[in-house]
DNA sequence: AAAAATCGCAACCGCGGCAGA
DNA sequence: ATCTGCCGCGGTTGCGATTTT
């Protein structure tokens, strides 16, 4: 005998999220975390199967969702990390944090796939179409793709914003250890900027918390947060849910949310 | 102003790998 | 050792929002 079926799909809810069951679904992962999610309906009092409570809380309830616009500097890494992995959104997703497997999905599908085949290239081997696949494109496309020297310059720009922000994050862990280590701070702007990159993340709790009719909640103690230096860039949801004092922002938030 | 077409995105489905019984 | 469920992933669908006719 195997397991104990995930899914009893007799009688279980399907199609969109209520504000309510997203906030049942929020406080029973914030209070107890995930252990298994078979039983997280059943103990969260929600009529949903596990799989559909887990694909809830990724891509749309994880309190460190990056949502909003995507920038040329997102869409280049994208088309360049497709080109090396394929369809493996989940590979390229771990390059974005904050942003889901499935969201990037839906952007190449809906915006990145038609912007490579307006500049004729193909979407599934990003090589060159053949003249008689292009010749089908208008000429007015092309020119609105193809970049002018001042979008070129723009982009460039933003690429090197980007790479200055990946700079950023591997320096800063050291650079927080040493203010751990030896006590003192450069507090230099520098510092301060990119300490101002992560808090932006942060920030964005309290879109979360109106979208799910949250009011009156405390507002998070930044200085807490600057003491504690346990960031890594590399996967800061995983730092999250293993930082106890990350944790301890939405108790801050107080009964209203929990 | 209304209908039709298109877009964007949340959610579902099915499959494969892994692991528990 | 084998069977079967769980989990994560990628593909696809459905529907509300927006744009076009």
């Amino acid at each position: 005998m195997g397991r104990q079926p995930s899914c009893d799909k007799v009688g279980l809810k399907r199609g969109h999220w209520t504000i309510e069951e997203d906030n049942k679904l929020m406080n029973f992962i914030l209070n107890n975390g995930i252990q298994c999610w078979r039983l997280v309906p059943k103990l969260a009092g929600l009529m949903r199967c596990g799989k559909s409570c887990r694909l809830r809380w990724i891509n749309y309830l994880r309190p460190d969702l990056k949502r909003g616009a995507w920038t040329e500097a997102e869409e280049d890494m994208i088309i360049q990390l497709h080109s090396q992995l394929g369809n493996r959104w989940s590979k390229i997703a771990a390059h974005f944090p904050g942003r889901t497997d499935n969201e990037i999905k839906n952007h190449w599908n809906t915006k990145i796939k038609k912007k490579l085949k307006c500049l004729g290239l193909d979407p599934l081997t990003h090589k060159p179409n053949n003249q008689s696949d292009n010749s089908a494109i208008k000429t007015e496309e092309i020119r609105e793709y193809n970049s002018s020297s001042q979008e070129q310059e723009i982009v460039k720009e933003l690429d090197l914003q980007d790479f200055q922000m990946q700079e950023n994050g591997q320096n800063l862990n050291t650079s927080l250890n040493e203010q751990k280590s030896t006590g003192t701070s450069s507090s230099s702007l520098d510092e301060e900027n990119k300490l101002l990159c992560i808090l932006d993340e942060i920030k964005e709790f309290p879109k979360m918390e109106e979208s799910l009719g949250i009011q009156d909640t405390q507002p998070l103690d930044i200085s807490y947060i600057g003491v504690n230096n346990d960031f890594q860039m590399e996967d800061p949801f995983q730092n999250w849910i293993n930082s106890p004092f990350q944790w301890e922002i939405f108790r801050s938030l107080g009964d209203n949310f929990l």
